[in-house]
DNA sequence: CTTTACTAGCGTTTCGGGTA
DNA sequence: TACCCGAAACGCTAGTAAAG
């Protein structure tokens, strides 16, 4: 959930705890919120809580775990609320989030790494090899004069939308009827993907190097599994909400509502069962040789089992150039 | 061997804080 | 007040594994 969607997810949950309780509705809410979305949730809630005594909003969701709290004579369950379009748990995390929270202890960020090996240049020599660039590309001395060309080169090659840019530069240069423009377009995209898989692969192998802090490593995939996926909200309950949260899975009593924000309809997800089967006993971040992703595991090398995997990406032009970030995804199996 | 299902990877869009 | 740029949401797809 963005900031910027703060406001109308935070009415539609208000919405929903009123809904829930059979309170009247602020009118005011239902114009800021989804009513629909929070007649939904407050239904589903109302079934899987039927001895509940109250539902209230947990306000300022920095100060307490959960969005939503379900009363109940057997005591207090924490909802996390997320409105969705699509998709399963999955989190998009600033590009130096690992680091930043500690699961490495001494490691280089990712972004400072890049600047150390060089990267910047290295990209920018490869980008100054095609030289019919729209007089309109930004100058050097703005981070986007390397967007810009990204794009032109991408317009060059023509990468359809949705295309793998990196795939459609193989087919212009085993096309026959490529100009050379185009080719020359081809071979530095490519020679910039390869550059920055070379990068990321020499930032693993220095990862692998870094002492790591199971305890930090725990948190976060607790923090994560449990739906507090903004930078904001990590910052908030890095470490110190960890044995609360710990706590509330082994008494059963946090959950995770998805809402779809087209249909409606209503997922739960009890965060115990991906997080609670574990002893959290050599617990660590596992680093592949090759390949841009890493993977959350826990437990002893004979039953090591993976909590989360975090893949390494650029989220615009292509990989190399714009929007270096982290995917984090939870293995079904 | 073919089809389906899944997920890791890659992509765009949108927003808003910072700042010149 | 315009613009830069990072953060976040989340869609789409290629590649591969599982199922038929």
């Amino acid at each position: 959930m963005g900031k910027h969607e703060r406001g109308w997810a935070e009415a539609t949950e208000r919405l929903t705890a009123q809904l829930a309780n059979g309170t009247e509705p602020d009118d005011d809410l239902g114009e800021e919120g989804r009513p629909d979305l929070a007649a939904a949730l407050a239904e589903r809630i109302r079934r899987d809580s039927p001895d509940r005594t109250a539902v209230r909003h947990a306000g300022n969701s920095y100060d307490s775990l959960g969005d939503l709290i379900v009363e109940s004579p057997a005591g207090e369950t924490f909802l996390e609320a997320k409105f969705v379009a699509s998709g399963g748990t999955r989190a998009n995390l600033g590009q130096d989030t690992l680091t930043e929270f500690g699961l490495f202890e001494d490691a280089t960020a990712w972004s400072e790494f890049r600047e150390e090996i060089g990267f910047p240049e290295d990209r920018q020599v490869l980008l100054q090899q095609f030289d019919d660039y729209p007089d309109d590309v930004r100058d050097w001395s703005y981070k986007s004069a390397v967007y810009d060309r990204a794009k032109h080169l991408k317009n060059v090659v023509d990468v359809s939308r949705g295309q793998n840019t990196g795939s459609r530069a193989d087919e212009v240069l085993a096309d026959p009827d490529a100009t050379e423009t185009q080719r020359t377009a081809a071979r530095i995209i490519n020679e910039i993907l390869e550059l920055d898989r070379e990068e990321k692969l020499a930032y693993f192998d220095h990862l692998r190097t870094a002492e790591q802090d199971p305890r930090a490593i725990e948190t976060f995939a607790h923090l994560i599994a449990c739906g507090y996926h903004t930078a904001d909200a990590l910052d908030e309950h890095f470490d110190r909400d960890l044995d609360e949260i710990k706590r509330l899975i082994e008494t059963d009593s946090y959950r995770l509502y998805e809402v779809n924000r087209n249909s409606g309809s209503v997922t739960a997800e009890n965060p115990s069962e991906l997080l609670a089967g574990f002893e959290w006993k050599d617990t660590r971040v596992e680093i592949p040789e090759d390949g841009t992703s890493v993977s959350v595991v826990t437990g002893p090398p004979d039953d090591r089992r993976r909590v989360l995997n975090v893949a390494y990406n650029w989220k615009n032009k292509f990989q190399g150039i714009q929007t270096p970030s982290m995917n984090v995804f939870v293995p079904e199996a």
